[in-house]
DNA sequence: CCTCGGTATATAACTTCTTATATACTTCGT
DNA sequence: ACGAAGTATATAAGAAGTTATATACCGAGG
């Protein structure tokens, strides 16, 4: 039931096409969702029915016209009062971090080249992540450098065990 | 296309009804997945089906029959492979991140507000979150802390700005 | 000229997830 | 004896999300 808000809090900074969002909400991972184009444009569609949203079509210098959309003032105030419910914390629905739960099932090499991959990953994502304008991007900064540091000490404790356990045998 | 693979992991650390299942998704937290039981119950017919578990009807002393399923020969290799896939960065999908990614679109006052709510309930989780005895918790743990130390300084800038614009008008 | 790649919109088919509802057994309090 | 509360299983209906496919416009390179 969320889609449309978020559609409606991404054209609160400008007007856009259905592309533009899903190219959009493809790339800023500190936003706080995804979603598929085939997604995107139904739901365009039932914000404009709503009217919420306004059309303008606008000719493309490349490709099929483009069919943008912008604010109208009752989407502004249902984006105004979606903003203001209150927050609660998110509850984390991912394959990965089942993975990295049953980590301990796994025998102390895989889990370290699984480690390793994952330290990668948040290694190239801070690279990328751009400097902390808002209150959002300096979040996602400061959890990918602390999820960095845990990546990086249990790969050592691993480390640490597997050598342990070699000279004790 | 998950959930089955979640509830072989849990059923990896013994035998369990639907009911135990949905009640064990919805507590642990550093699981990092969330099912309703409703979702649960046809996931666990169609492991059954599959030959991925097994079952048991048991006498339960409150309530009616429970249905216990364990883990097969095949299910155990399925969960053991499904494990070994590589890690990826899991991407957020959560309305309340949307609505910190446009904090800067409200009111000092709001903004204040809603971050104060958050980080209460930041230090409420941390508070019961257990100590770490799985690289999961450890990571939970970690990043709970983290949150919380940047809610405490978003939280601090807007105060120091809202003073600093109060004492310079 | 023709295909390939990027831009752009859209729908159909399918799977997954949520919400609502129904049933049944037991214990405990009134 | 009755009802409420907790345990336990289950399905139906609908909303949300994914995957596959189709169409169309344009420029660049072969």
């Amino acid at each position: 039931m969320s889609l449309p808000h978020v559609l409606l809090a991404l054209l609160g900074r400008g007007p856009a096409s259905g592309w533009d969002l899903g190219t959009r909400l493809a790339k800023d991972r500190a936003l706080g969702w995804d979603a598929d184009l085939a997604q995107v444009y139904p739901a365009l569609r039932r914000l404009l029915r709503g009217g919420f949203v306004a059309l303008r079509r606008r000719r493309s210098s490349k490709g099929p016209p483009r069919r943008e959309y912008r604010l109208t003032a009752a989407g502004r105030r249902e984006l105004r009062e979606w903003l203001a419910e209150p927050l609660s914390l998110p509850k984390p629905h991912a394959a990965s971090l089942v993975r990295l739960a049953f980590l301990e099932r796994r025998l102390p090499e895989a889990r370290l080249a699984s480690l390793h991959l994952y330290r990668d990953l948040l290694a190239d994502e801070l690279e990328r992540a751009a400097a902390g304008t808002t209150a959002a991007r300096r979040r996602r900064l400061l959890l990918l450098e602390a999820e960095l540091a845990w990546a990086d000490a249990e790969a050592a404790a691993i480390l640490a065990g597997r050598t342990l356990s070699k000279e004790t045998r």
